[in-house]
Order: structure tokens, then C-alpha cells, then sequence
DNA sequence: TGTACATCAGTGAACGCGCGTTCACTGATGTAC
DNA sequence: TGTACATCAGTGAACGCGCGTTCACTGATGTAC
């Protein structure tokens, strides 16, 4: 192929982790393969070894993007978090740094006096919408899906207005 | 092998299931294949298609298992609640119906004048307590999971008095 | 300006392995005579 | 009581396939002379 300036192989890179995040999100980590992944980016399954150590690290990678500056088509924890929890430290470290540099800016925002102390609630009330996301999309009634999903936005309001009183 | 009685081969069955509920949730549903889902119960892949129809088929009949008979040793929800989600319809049915079987339990306890209304409540509690879960095993920081764990029970007990106080 | 060479992102075939599934076979037991 | 046969839960090898990973190679470009 051509030999392209640096900015070339690095804007390949970021390619592959934006098309990586639709498809893992989709078909999670264990069911999405190295050459799909590499597919959906235009590129064979060869090149991916100059780009990352491992299916290991472009995850990592992924799941670090997703949560900072990639975050359209849904947030990887509602598709992920428990493939993300049996997966090796490298990936959980990437998901706590991101996830909690998201939560801390949130955190500033609800609670501008204390942010530091904000942090765990601000944390579980995510972890409220989370759980509630997943158990929408697993419940095979769609109208008490819709009704859970409406439910736990009321939940995650509560929860909220009951720290900014307290 | 020796010929027995009707009750030997749903014996079988029965032993399938239940290491398999240990091993889905250890591992999840793609990281579990069927040869080592029949090793764990002492037997070989070749007999795995007497007892069930598909792969799938042992995951929807585990999944009920482990929400109504043999909840020991961790929820299914919590280890394995996204990739129910990406399961086919089956699984999500019998996701469903062994979910929804419990939680009317609870609800008919928390709530016994108005059970059905207390249905999507007690739902959405659950899936907080899902989301806590899942969360405090995704994180790499031990303290910050610890404090989420205990900051996700305060928030059910927190909606719960309130739903019983409304 | 023209030729020879170095670079290197990407190709595509191959590695050993495990996947879900199929199937011919085994062999201990119960039944028939 | 003894022999021949039917039953059938379970075995283990094989099917085609995709997995994560490796590697010899390609070929378009930039550089040196």
C-alpha cells in the first residue's frame, strides 16, 4: 500500500475504535471476532496486529473511547458492564479511569460545593440507569419494558432530588 | 451404559443445569461452550443433544432454572443481564417470565394490598440492584466498589420506604 | 529528469484450537422364550 | 436357569467453521544518487 505520512496510520487507528465500538456494543466482547471488527473498518484481519497487542487492548481502547469523546449510539456499560466485570484488569482499569473522569464532571456539576462526596451517589444513580436499561431490553414484554424504562428515569429523579435536599 | 428407570435421564438433565447455572454465570453464555458444560457435569459433549435441542435451549432452561428453583450462589441477572439482552426470543422469555414470577412474590409481600400495581416498583429496585452489582465488579478500585455496593443498598431501602410511605 | 532502493501500512494464507452439532457405536440392563 | 435380543443413556470421533494470532509478501510512495 501507499506509504502514507504519520497522521495516516494513527487516523486508521482511530477508525478501527469508533467502528469497534458499534460492533462490540452490539454483539459484545465475546461475540465479536478480530476480523469482523477489523472488517467493519475496510481492513483484513492482518493489519490489526500493527495497531494493537491484543483483542485484549483494542477493547480497552474502545471502552476508554467510548466513554470520553465517543459516546453516541449508547453507552458501552448498559451493553457491556458484565462482560466488561469478567474481563482482565487492563479493561476494567480503562473502564473505572473513564467511567469515573465522567462521573467526576457530573458529580461538579449536581453538587458544586462538594463534588469529592458526590462521587459514589452520582456513581450508583448511574448504575441505576444501567440496570434499568439492561432489564428493558431483556424483558420480552414490550409494554413492561417500556414501563420499567419510564419507572427508573422517576427513580433516578428521586434519588437526585432527595441529595440536593439532603 | 446401563439401562434405567425414566427418573435417571431427567436426573441427568437436572445435574446439566444446574453446574451449568454455575458456569454461565461464571463465564458467561459465549464464553461457556457445550463440551466443557458437560465436562462440569461429569459427561461428554456427544450426550448433550438426548437432553437438550441447542445450546440455546440449555441457556432458557437455565435461566429459568436459576431465577425460580436455584438462586444459590448469585443472581443470573447480575453476571449475565446484557447478553440476555442480545439473546434470541426464548431466552428473553423465559428471562421473563421467571423474573416477573419473583418479583410478584416480593411485590405481593412489600405491597399485599395492591400487588399489581407494586409490579414495575419493585422491578425497577431490582434492576438498581442489577445495575450496583455490576458496576461494583466492573470497577479495578476495591474501595470505590465497596462504596458503591453500600451506597446501592441505601438507595433501594430509600425507594422502597418512600413507595411504601406514597 | 531518471533509476534503484528503502519504507511500511496493509494483504491474505496459514497456525493450532475450540466452537455447536451430528452420528455410528458401546455396553449394561431388562425382557422373552 | 440359561440364552438371544431389544433398549437407550452415554461415548468419542468427526463435520465445517470461526476464533486470536503470526508471518511472508505486496506495492505505492519518498529518498538518494
Amino acid at each position: 500500500m501507499a506509504r502514507y505520512g504519520k497522521e495516516h496510520k494513527q487516523a486508521t487507528r482511530r477508525r478501527i475504535i469508533e467502528t469497534a465500538g458499534s460492533r462490540l456494543k452490539r454483539d459484545g466482547i465475546d461475540g465479536s471476532g478480530v476480523a469482523t471488527l477489523m472488517a467493519d473498518a475496510g481492513l483484513t484481519n492482518g493489519a490489526f496486529y500493527a495497531h494493537f497487542d491484543s483483542k485484549e487492548d483494542l477493547v480497552a481502547s474502545t471502552v476508554a473511547d467510548q466513554l470520553r469523546d465517543n459516546t453516541e449510539g449508547g453507552c458501552p456499560s448498559a451493553a457491556l458492564l458484565d462482560e466488561i466485570a469478567r474481563s482482565s484488569d487492563s479493561v476494567k482499569r480503562a473502564y473505572t479511569d473513564g467511567q469515573v473522569a465522567i462521573i467526576d464532571d457530573a458529580a461538579a456539576r449536581l453538587a458544586p460545593d462538594d463534588p469529592q462526596s458526590a462521587r459514589v451517589q452520582t456513581l450508583t444513580v448511574f448504575a441505576l440507569m444501567v440496570g434499568t436499561l439492561q432489564l428493558s431490553r431483556a424483558l420480552a414484554d414490550r409494554q413492561l419494558a417500556d414501563d420499567v424504562l419510564d419507572q427508573g428515569i422517576q427513580n433516578a429523579l428521586a434519588l437526585l432530588g432527595a441529595e440536593h435536599q439532603g
